[in-house]
DNA sequence: TTGTCTGCAAAACATTTGCACCTAT
DNA sequence: ATAGGTGCAAATGTTTTGCAGACAA
């Protein structure tokens, strides 16, 4: 199958590219509406699909039930919020001995996506 | 409110304890249905979130867009395959200054749940 | 032409919920 | 009586898909 690489999967990977807050289908939907008013949220489904397929971008399955998306591809990590479904990214090159050792463990491939860590967020923390 | 502790939720407790295979809600309705053959899958459901409340379960949202379930609550990891949506335990002990770090860099509050890490199974892996 | 892309609406899917009844205290 | 618990079916919310038309090579 040939990839045209039409104007809207573009668009689309702008927005997603633009931001660092690891958004939702529906927030790129909304985005991207605003430059191409008769966009329709199956077609960033759609396209998001492809964009991941290419190693364009990447899902993380957040605590909210709904996926959000990311551009920047780069190794770093996730810490997900369990209260808001916020994604965070954290940076650290600490767990690349993990991943090897559990390759050598479990025969498990762990990938470049790196880690996802669940807890609260600053904000969603509960007061001590 | 005050928790009766039905049967039902204790069958499916059992169902979710006697098992490392971190199930979804609907192999627990299979399993618990052969003993209690009225059952129905919203009851499951039901008691899985009061599992979860009460601690003695926790969920992991894996790659296929399920939940699955997990009775064992201490502290470990979960390995996710991408490609068939298995969930393997990974146990060590290793990561517990990354949580400590990751807390003082970001506030964020790493829970108990442990590392998501997600990759390629011994099995999906692609051969080299 | 041939294969890809799109909007739209319908479908699919996992999960939640409203309701009327049942059960335990 | 009062507070949970349940089956059932309907509703929800996200994501996918079928289709017919539009577009690009």
């Amino acid at each position: 199958m040939k990839r045209n690489s039409s104007i809207r999967r573009e668009k689309i990977a702008e927005a997603l590219g633009r931001t660092r807050s690891h958004p939702t289908a529906e927030w790129i939907y909304d985005q991207v509406k605003q430059e191409i008013p008769d966009l329709s949220l199956g077609t960033v489904y759609r396209n998001l699909k492809i964009l991941v397929e290419e190693g364009r971008a990447r899902v993380i399955h957040a605590e909210d039930g709904k996926d959000h998306f990311d551009a920047h591809v780069e190794a770093h990590h996730h810490l997900i919020c369990k209260q808001c479904g916020k994604v965070v990214d954290y940076y650290t090159s600490e767990e690349t001995g993990l991943a090897q050792r559990i390759e050598t463990d479990t025969g498990f491939l762990i990938d470049s996506d790196g880690l996802k860590l669940s807890g609260f967020c600053k904000d969603c923390k509960p007061k001590a």
